[in-house]
DNA sequence: GAGTGTGAAGTTATTCACAGCT
DNA sequence: AGCTGTGAATAACTTCACACTC
């Protein structure tokens, strides 16, 4: 009785995918710098992990190195966009238009990677309306069919702690597959809707333990 | 031969550590809603643990709970405050005024939890001189005796990545014993120097990889 | 010789399950 | 009865070490 063999992804761990971009990072300085391959060991320095924990990272997705030379840059670097999902473009919109979010809006490094906001979202009145660069500040009474008719697929929220379940739970309705809250509270999505926080009072906090 | 016993401290993992951040932030929740006890499994279930990994993380600095009855709400959030540090305050610079910093620095969350921001630096010669709500920004060539005078003990980076390891190097001749990177880069700090980062690429990227 | 790929070993973190207190 | 505190069991993740390839 054949048992299925376990598609690579079922194997991959979170913390996997995340040196994965962090490595990402690093062949694309390395990229610039005009390297042809990289070792495990000169990757793994850069990228602040072990040789080892290289090595096994990438060898879930394929045979990329050649031994007794490295990894190839270029085509490495491509192999892990393609694994990232980096080699296509994201629709994004964001919900909570204050400092926060103009900080997103204008990072440049999303929307070289192909991350691009589509859509902006406030309840206040006074940011209703307001133009940032040519998208228009919406009310967030219209997230969901404007989410649905663009296409958005990831939802930032930049909102109050208060506000922020509702507008996810907005979100999730509109259709998008993947949420970024920015907001410090636990969110509750439903199965099939990707979740990731960035949560900076949390890094503060754990930074003041380890200061004190 | 009596092996000396650890401290509590020394068995702290950091996952513990940031649970505890989370939970600080529920008890304050319950607080304002008047609650006077809480269950491990009301606390998990807002947080985003399990009941058990609520109970392994507090056990480890104390027995705070009733049997029976669960835990006292404003006591236990003491307890938590004081354990991470959060019962002072800490004194924090800003290199990199661009919009992240302004996010940062308009940030009320940290104030109200005792983290402060006490200088601004930048390199662009058009920001040095811009008074932001009082604080003026400062040449990053200012930043080593500004950092030593004024006693800061924690610095932000949202420099380019470019310019990231160069003025991690400088908060460290300043004498900060914690830092806290945003640029997308990985920095080497001695021993010593406590390092957390923020990084928004990889939140995105591994966001994509599980939509793909 | 240099450096990958990987099973095995080791380490760390989480969950179970239940004794014991209120 | 309800719920904590915690050793034991399990699961997840990382490092080791070495056969193998270029």
């Amino acid at each position: 009785m054949a048992v299925p063999e376990p598609l690579p992804e079922s194997r991959v761990s979170e913390p996997s995918v995340r040196r994965l971009s962090a490595y990402y990072r690093v062949l694309g300085a390395l990229c610039g710098e005009g390297e042809n391959t990289v070792s495990s060991y000169a990757l793994a320095r850069r990228a602040g992990v072990t040789p080892a924990q290289v090595r096994k990272d990438l060898s879930i997705f394929g045979h990329f190195g050649k031994r007794g030379t490295g990894y190839p840059v270029i085509t490495l670097r491509q192999e892990i966009q393609s694994i990232l999902g980096l080699d296509r473009s994201w629709r994004m919109a964001l919900a909570g238009a204050g400092n926060l979010a103009h900080a997103l809006f204008a990072y440049k490094e999303f929307p070289a990677e192909g991350f691009h906001i589509h859509a902006l979202f406030d309840s206040d009145p006074a940011k209703i309306g307001q133009t940032w660069n040519g998208l228009v500040v919406e009310s967030v009474e219209r997230l969901v069919p404007v989410v649905r008719e663009t296409s958005v697929e990831i939802g930032l929220i930049t909102t109050p702690a208060a506000a922020a379940q509702d507008v996810c739970d907005l979100f999730v309705r509109g259709g998008v597959r993947g949420i970024l809250n920015f907001a410090p509270r636990k969110l509750f999505v439903p199965e099939g809707v990707s979740l990731r926080n960035v949560n900076l009072a949390i890094e503060l906090e754990s930074l003041s333990f380890a200061l004190k």
